[in-house]
DNA sequence: TAGCACAAGTGGTATTACCAATGAATTGAT
DNA sequence: ATCAATTCATTGGTAATACCACTTGTGCTA
């Protein structure tokens, strides 16, 4: 049986690799704590330096570890656990594909917001509070702005307390950022649109700090449905623009 | 400076998946063609086959190549390049974490689903109904179920023609299949949870072919929030049953 | 007490060897 | 001539040992 023999040949790295999340997931080795040597560790689990060094390899991979020649290897610690994937850098060099990361956007959100509400603690409230104030300041850069707001998204993701959710937002902070501050960017002269979506936000902070999970979703996706109505009329308008201009050019060849 | 640094101690290895990289996107190594040995790669990139090793496994990570002991190493083809997300990889080995991927389901397929009602084609409707019969087979072991479900899901978000939203599902399909499973497995014994299952399947369907974005969305999630709470009650009976098992062990010790 | 030098311990890379799996070629039987 | 079995070469997987470069800790001296 294929499937079968598949089984019966994992790699000895795999094993090392499970047993070594294994001790990291259960806190027996701590975020930013140094894991002992990998000879140290090799003559622990009764395999060869090699063997070893690409469980290690693979574990720097997932993010969960981190190496430093001479210093030694540490367990990653939250702040700089970072994964990128692969789809994310092809979103980052495609920028029409901008209404599709919306759309997944809107779920993703709106689903953390749900959860922010239902599960935030103290802590968890006071975290997206202070972001949600950072993020409403006046006279921030575009850039500025779009940083804040993506700070104040994680927090919410944090409040979600689902591991899924969480990875997903930090995996694709860069491109948040991106597709925030090009929003931004776009709706830099509607000064009503701009009162309308720090208005939606106001309406999400209230539902997540009231802990109600379905206006706390409502509002996220009211918001966002927004932005994309807004951003498509604009896209229209451009288009209809570009085609009159091309029209113009035509009369006058 | 130390970004300088970090520069200037690029990895042998690293520089080594850079080179491969360039002849397996220029062409130079097509899909599925086998690549050079260990041993002949070592000799022309002129570094040890330690080294050379730890940018193949690199290499094999990001799904760029597949290896087989005794066989050789392959560029991997477009049908076997699957997108590997470190998370999906750790999810799968640590079970604890099923709600929160079902929890991050239902906003995957119930966003999936709005949008497959939305701009499903004639094409895309017809694969749904094949895949969505096959899956609705009677006689199937739980492995062809999870299998044909998958299928089901996947067609669907293809229909949705949401590019972000056709990654994840792509790259979660063994963890999908997996997490399907598990359900199916501890929802054996329960034909009327089974059938109920099945109705709002059913009523999925229904609403995608007809073209209701809304009803898709809501029979969608309607079918998750049942599951999670059916797996919660299992859950919790199991929990109660462990607990009166370990007060029977400690009268009896 | 601070700075410097040295040593020990770390990860990175290498050489060489052997094991187990795979596939191609060869040989023998029908 | 064809097919099956065997053999051998080549592959990836694992290991032992060594050395290099970097980091950190310790001890000594001013």
């Amino acid at each position: 049986m294929n499937e079968l023999s598949r089984i019966q040949h994992t790699k000895l790295s795999d094993i090392i690799v499970g047993q070594i999340e294994a001790l990291i997931i259960d806190g027996s080795w701590a975020a930013g704590e140094r894991i002992p040597s990998e000879r140290e560790l090799a003559k622990r689990f009764e395999v060869s330096r090699p063997s070893l060094r690409e469980a290690i390899q693979k574990l720097e991979a997932l993010g969960l570890v981190t190496r430093r020649q001479g210093g030694g290897t540490f367990v990653a610690s939250a702040l700089d656990k970072q994964v990128v994937d692969p789809l994310f850098d092809l979103l980052a060099r495609h920028p029409e594909s901008q209404f599709d990361l919306l759309e997944f956007r809107h779920a993703l959100e709106s689903v953390s917001a749900y959860f922010a509400a239902l599960r935030g603690t103290d802590t968890d409230m006071a975290r997206i509070a202070e972001s949600f104030a950072a993020a409403s300041k006046k006279g921030l850069t575009t850039a500025q702005h779009a940083h804040a707001l993506v700070a104040f998204y994680v927090a919410v993701a944090e409040a979600s307390h689902n591991l899924v959710l969480l990875h997903l937002v930090r995996g694709m902070n860069d491109l948040l950022r991106d597709n925030i501050r090009k929003n931004l960017d776009q709706l830099k002269d509607r000064s009503d649109v701009q009162a309308q979506m720090q208005v939606h936000r106001e309406a999400l902070v209230k539902a997540i700090m009231e802990r109600q999970p379905e206006q706390a979703r409502e509002a996220c996706h009211d918001h966002l449905a927004y932005i994309e109505n807004v951003l498509l009329q604009l896209n229209r308008e451009h288009s209809r623009i570009q085609r009159a201009l091309r029209r113009t050019d035509k009369a006058n060849a």
